[in-house]
RNA sequence: GGUCCCAUAGCUCAGCAGGAUAGAGCGCAGGAUUCCUAAUCCUGAGGCCGAUGGUUCGAAUCCAUCUGGGAUCACCA
């Protein structure tokens, strides 16, 4: 139930109805007509500008029409005021009988309030982490990781059919160091002294128990094998260990996906797939041996000028060809970003979404590039670059250094403030925004910590609950006949409170549109903030508050009111992938 | 030099799919309060929406150029 497509609807009814329309019925588009909240309340609750649109086509003035359309809205019963305003608004003041229709409805729908259609089904991918399986994850993944799962949730909500994918980056030089550094760890737990790890190497104690599982397994079976047959083997142990780190990390920060796909499955089979997709692309046209000019600047210095096996990438929209095969014969990492573009696409996905880190920004437009060639532009592809996320404590900035190693993990983050606090504060930035994260601010428990206050709404909601209890001991809470009570719902904070309810279906179809799982959670802040205040009023106005042990009837309503709240808390936690508490200890 | 992101109150940021008098939190100023519906509350001041053009009935929002800040820039992944 959404109020505003309700009233849109509503809106172009009562546009039929108006002689004017209907002689120039075929001329006039309906499609630039909004049906939104006024921004300011006093306006009324529901605003339209369809008056300024049609005037035009119409060939009369937006005043003149604008009074039209108010008369023939003025018979709708649920409307108890049309006023006509500025250029030509018009704003709409509902009847008390509806908003409390609209709250009847609310708590029937539970925790399905404000789900959507608007996806209709659409197939989409997003692919989000997908860190190197090297080692554990650091605090730089954080904000991908919670951004891209509350996309997917909130897209999911909306209505989109959604598959949650990480991509293994498990082929290439990198697993190479990988496997040479677990060999190290390898040959020390059989007991040699392999003194410091050298330059270039992982040094990370985290791999020790995946070179002394080598080691029990195989004893000195492999320290006997030349390099390229144990090679294979301890990428194997090496790439699995870390996937099962990185998973617990994963679990710990609440994210969950459902497809992890491994990039050596591209390179399997004599690199089938890549193979396929470099054909595919060289049958479109796409693909030509040829000379790279060099980098605009700065000459690198080691620069050659040599052929290679190019991607036409600048004949769709590339600002520089692309190429697929390194100088030794090898796919580059870019050919089996091709494969697995395509890949996705023959599963069937509408949509690609990429979540990234803002380093990767100069990626963008080649990912652009390989879904535009590969599915004829049919397919969809979006990526969000997420700004990179400052750490502080105190005020003081955190340092970090990837050469020795000391980087902060998201383990260490999530172990000491919690996965709650985490995830809420990467979402209360837009994603395109630079992000602070102080790590006493997340963890205190005040109002000033956004997190700590919209999970406290929540807790006090079930706090009111449990007072009704000790109020009416018979009253059974979850079998309560909410509808037949909502007429007592009358006080014009309360009302005030169920608007800002109404605003909440509309609130996440335009946030999955625009792929801002920001928007939710200020919502929810917004929200928290309004039923504070109620709150607050009851201290100054006890005939306020939610419950009243001497009118068991209006208890009951307002507790559908606090219901109707506590869904919406919920449901928006629950996209944010963050707890709704029953209470706050 | 190319490309991408950003610029809104003293600070940190929202601003929904162009709409009316641009919002919140912190800070600041004033006031209330010791209450138990806990981890305060209410009110107020504070703005050239980086600059200039353009589109539009209407622009913080869309387009172009410029200024300032950040990221990135063959053969890594």
């Amino acid at each position: 139930m959404n109020l505003f497509a309700d009233f849109d609807q509503r809106i172009k009814n009562a546009l039929e109805t108006l002689d004017i329309i209907k002689e120039k019925r075929s001329e006039v588009d309906f499609g630039r007509l909004t049906v939104e909240p006024p921004r300011d309340q006093s306006h009324g609750d529901v605003a339209t500008n369809a008056a300024m649109v049609l005037a035009k086509p119409l060939g009369t003035n937006p005043r003149a029409l604008a009074d039209l359309i108010s008369a023939a809205l003025r018979d709708d019963p649920d409307v108890s005021e049309v006023s006509v305003a500025g250029p030509g608004f018009i704003n709409i003041r509902l009847s008390t009988g509806y908003w409390q229709r609209l709250l009847a409805v609310m708590i029937a729908e539970g925790t399905d309030y404000g789900r959507s259609k608007i996806g209709a089904g659409l197939k989409a991918n997003v692919e989000y982490v997908s860190a190197n399986p090297t080692g554990p994850m650091h605090v730089g993944h954080c904000r991908g990781a919670v951004v891209g799962d509350a996309l997917a949730n909130l897209m999911g909500f909306a209505g989109y059919d959604i598959t949650k994918e990480y991509y293994i980056n498990d082929a290439g030089g990198q697993i190479d160091v990988l496997a040479r550094s677990v060999f190290l760890r390898y040959r020390e737990a059989l007991g040699e002294n392999i003194g410091e790890i050298p330059a270039g190497l992982y040094p990370g104690d985290y791999l020790v128990p995946v070179g002394k599982a080598l080691a029990d397994e195989y004893g000195p079976r492999l320290h006997n094998m030349p390099e390229e047959d144990w090679m294979p083997i301890v990428k194997d142990q090496a790439v699995a260990a870390m996937m099962v780190m990185i998973r617990e990390d994963l679990n710990a920060l609440n994210v969950h996906h459902d497809v992890f796909f491994s990039e050596r499955t591209l390179h399997a089979d004599g690199a089938k797939l890549i193979r396929a997709a470099i054909n595919d692309l060289t049958f479109k046209g796409h693909v030509y041996k040829g000379k790279l000019p060099p980098p605009k600047g700065q000459l690198p210095e080691d620069w050659e000028d040599r052929d290679q096996t190019l991607f036409r990438s600048t004949e769709v929209g590339d600002d520089i060809d692309r190429p697929l095969i390194k100088s030794d014969g090898s796919y580059t990492y870019f050919a089996a970003d091709v494969a697995y573009f395509k890949e996705k696409y023959d599963r069937g996905f509408d949509e690609m979404i990429y979540v990234l880190g803002a380093d990767h920004g100069g990626y963008v437009k080649r990912l652009e590039a390989v879904a535009r060639a590969v599915s004829d532009g049919k397919a969809k592809l979006t990526v969000l670059l997420c700004q990179l996320v400052k750490l502080y404590r105190d005020g003081e900035p955190v340092k970090m250094s990837k050469r020795s190693g000391d980087f902060v993990t998201l383990r260490e983050v999530v172990d000491e403030v919690g996965s709650d606090s985490v995830r809420f504060m990467m979402l209360y930035r837009k994603n395109s925004e630079p992000l602070d994260f102080d790590f006493a601010k997340v963890t205190e428990q005040s109002k000033d910590n956004p997190v700590f206050y919209v999970q406290y709404a929540h807790a006090r909601c079930m706090s009111v609950f449990r007072q009704a209890k000790d109020a009416f001991p018979d009253l059974d809470v979850d079998s309560l006949d909410f509808a037949s009570t909502v007429g007592q719902i009358t006080d014009s904070n309360e009302l005030q409170l169920v608007a800002k309810l109404a605003e909440y279906p509309r609130l996440i179809e335009s946030a999955a549109l625009s792929q801002e799982p920001h928007r939710v959670v200020f919502y929810l802040y917004d929200l928290a903030s309004s039923f504070h205040a109620h709150w607050n009023k009851g201290k100054e106005q006890p005939e306020l508050r939610f419950v009243n042990d001497k009118n068991r009837e209006l208890s009951i309503a307002r507790l559908g009111l606090v219901r109707a709240v506590a869904c919406v808390l919920r449901s928006g936690l629950a996209i944010a992938g963050t707890a709704a508490p029953e209470e706050m200890r």
